[in-house]
RNA sequence: GCCGACUUAGCUCAGUUGGUAGAGCAGUUGACUUGUAAUCAGCAGGUCGCCGGUUCGAGUCCGGCAGUCGGCUCCA
């Protein structure tokens, strides 16, 4: 065990690969290189273009620095000190640093070898304590995270105290790799996207599409069972409505751009909620009929920029699993407390069972009376509590238009991802002056909330085909059983067992290829069949068959009648 | 959108200093009739992302565009 934390032998190793890129670079300008959730990074100015090849001399260098066990020396000086030596050497972006430092502070420096760093601390005591190191990946980075500054390079790299830990983190990453929704959408045929239909735009393959189906049948019938009702809006709607929602306003360089049909500009729809709100502007409300819960698989197009495009986890067009609820100020905190039973319960049901709310609060530029904040917090606040839960306030996070829950899951290898959103909206309600009929006989404002489970289909498809590595459950399998006969002796038999297995409801095909056992066993494997059943000469003469059971490993020789109950059982148990 | 890298057969990848493209798998045809992770042989498969330039000659060098990847920014 290592006497400092990670983040402190991290941060060391950024200035020691600052030292490295120092020596290699000598005009090198720096900027800042903090420690990571799972490594650290550092950004330069250099005066070219940093290549693969260059990481290997940087680690190189750093290995030699750590090896010479340098010290850290930390040394004060005063803000004209401090300011004159890094004029001296130039260091635009390190002065730029020290004027964020309040007067006052003590400005310290650390010395590693040659190399000097405007820097709080702490460090390791010498860099021998750097255990292990690893330089990952360039990239390009804006100065201060700000797209109008000049973007400097980064390394990533990542470092730990010994190299067993290294080897683990490395192991993780190439386990995540394996597990990548583009690797394996490929290799099990549920997807593709092509360069004729255009960037982020899915192609649902006959498997992929089959999982889409089975889990959206679900998804309706969840939200019948638990008193929704469900929608469908169009694709495009009249500028009138983009302007009314304020989108054209706020929002219009993010949307596909409009197509002119009879005089009018149509918009192809970057969200459904002004739709649904026509549906309830369609006659008089009444508090009786209050609360509303509208859902609807509402495909949406939104032009996302190019480079934040990643396979289905960020897409151009999808499909949210999108609801809205609209009810009276009275019943909004029981109306989150049971959307976020409802939605950890399906959580639950896909095998996520660490699930973390992050609570966003009201940023600087709002709109909407701060009592109607408040007490839309306290509903938020309340019903976190109510179902049990630890949450994290995200302090001013909220968007313009309300305050927000969102919950983040984590997956079977420990990742995070965000997932469901629950979001007050104190706009839209405004902007279409929606009204009730109170118990008062006169109009009042609704409270409008926006929740999606699972916020995109794509987006929650790829995080399940990482999640469980491609071996969906059985509920969810397109092909849930393979009967491999042994040769073509077996195959009447094995179609028989077939039809039966099919008559009780069960996908079932048969590998009837000329080919060994054994490459039928490999590509029913890498097809992550959930259940495999063979059929030899002994098993077509007893009417049975021998089950290899993705989960439980080979089960012997089981009757047609054992297999489908089997399998019946483990679907109704979502395994 | 920005920085950088990449793009060769359906897939995974080779391709020397520029001399006119190759493997494995998949496909297909035939033989084999097989007991739990690849039976053997034949055949077919490519405007080397697209457009332009340099050159006697470009997969290879240069420029532009597109797409993908790693990040940044963004995700009212």
């Amino acid at each position: 065990m290592s006497k400092y934390d990670v983040e402190t032998i991290r941060h060391s190793a950024a200035h020691v690969m600052a030292a490295a890129v120092k020596q290699l670079f000598p005009n090198a300008r720096f900027d800042i290189g903090p420690a990571t959730e799972n490594g650290f990074y550092y950004d330069f100015e250099l005066d070219r273009s940093l290549a693969p090849e260059d990481l290997k001399s940087i680690e190189k260098a750093m290995k030699k620095l750590i090896g010479r066990k340098l010290p850290f020396e930390r040394f004060e000086l005063s803000r004209a000190e401090a300011e004159q030596m890094l004029r001296a050497d130039n260091q635009v972006y390190k002065l730029e640093r020290l004027a964020d430092i309040p007067d006052g502070s003590v400005i310290s420096f650390y010395r590693t070898g040659d190399f000097v760093d405007l820097c709080r601390g702490p460090h390791v005591d010498n860099t021998g304590a750097i255990g292990a190191v690893k330089l990952q990946s360039i990239a390009g980075s804006y100065f201060r995270g700000d797209e109008s500054n000049p973007m400097l390079q980064r390394i990533y790299g990542t470092a730990f105290a010994s190299e067993e830990e290294l080897q683990a983190h490395l192991t993780l990453l190439e386990e995540a790799a394996k597990r990548d929704h583009r690797k394996l959408g490929k290799e099990l045929d549920l997807f593709s996207f092509s360069e004729n239909v255009g960037p982020g735009l899915v192609l649902w393959h006959p498997k992929g599409a089959f999982i889409r189906n089975t889990f959206e049948t679900y998804w309706r019938d969840r939200h019948y069972q638990n008193g929704y009702e469900l929608l469908y809006t169009p694709h495009i709607g009249r500028s009138v409505l983009w302007e009314t929602s304020g989108h054209l306003d706020f929002y219009k360089e993010s949307m596909y751009s409009a197509m002119e049909i009879d005089n009018s500009d149509y918009y192809v729809k970057p969200m459904n909620c002004p739709f649904q709100i026509e549906i309830y502007q369609s006659r008089l409300r009444s508090y009786r009929e209050l609360p509303l819960r509208w859902a609807e698989l509402g495909t949406v197009y939104r032009y996302e920029k190019s480079g934040v495009l990643h396979g289905l986890l960020r897409v151009r067009g999808f499909t949210q699993d999108d609801a809205h609820i609209i009810c009276t100020p009275d019943q909004i905190e029981d109306e989150i407390v049971e959307v976020l039973r409802f939605s950890m319960s399906i959580w639950k049901e896909f095998g996520f069972t660490e699930i973390k709310p992050y609570l966003a609060t009201r940023p600087a530029k709002a709109v909407g009376e701060p009592e109607r904040w408040e007490k839309a917090l306290a509903a938020l606040e309340k019903a976190v509590k109510k179902a049990g839960l630890d949450c994290a306030v995200d302090e001013g996070g909220g968007a313009f238009y309300g305050p927000k829950i969102d919950l983040k899951v984590r997956d079977a290898i420990g990742r995070e991802w965000q997932t469901t959103t629950i979001q007050f909206d104190f706009n839209l309600p405004e902007r279409f002056d929606m009204t009730y009929i109170g118990e008062d006989g006169k109009k009042h404002r609704p409270y409008m909330v926006h929740r999606a489970l699972f916020g995109s289909i794509e987006r929650f498809f790829g995080i399940l085909v990482e999640h469980y590595a491609g071996a969906f459950p059985l509920w969810l399998a397109p092909e849930q059983a393979r009967i491999l006969p042994i040769t073509e002796n077996q195959y009447q038999a094995a179609l028989a067992m077939r039809d039966e297995l099919r008559r009780k409801g069960l996908r079932v095909e048969i590998d009837g290829r000329q080919a060994g056992l054994g490459a039928k066993i490999k590509d029913a494997r890498h097809d992550r069949l959930n259940y495999i059943l063979v059929v030899g000469e002994r098993e077509a003469a007893d009417g049975t068959l021998a089950v290899r059971c993705r989960r439980d490993g080979e089960l012997g020789a089981m009757s047609v009648e054992a297999v489908a109950e089997r399998m019946l059982r483990d679907i109704a148990d979502k395994k």
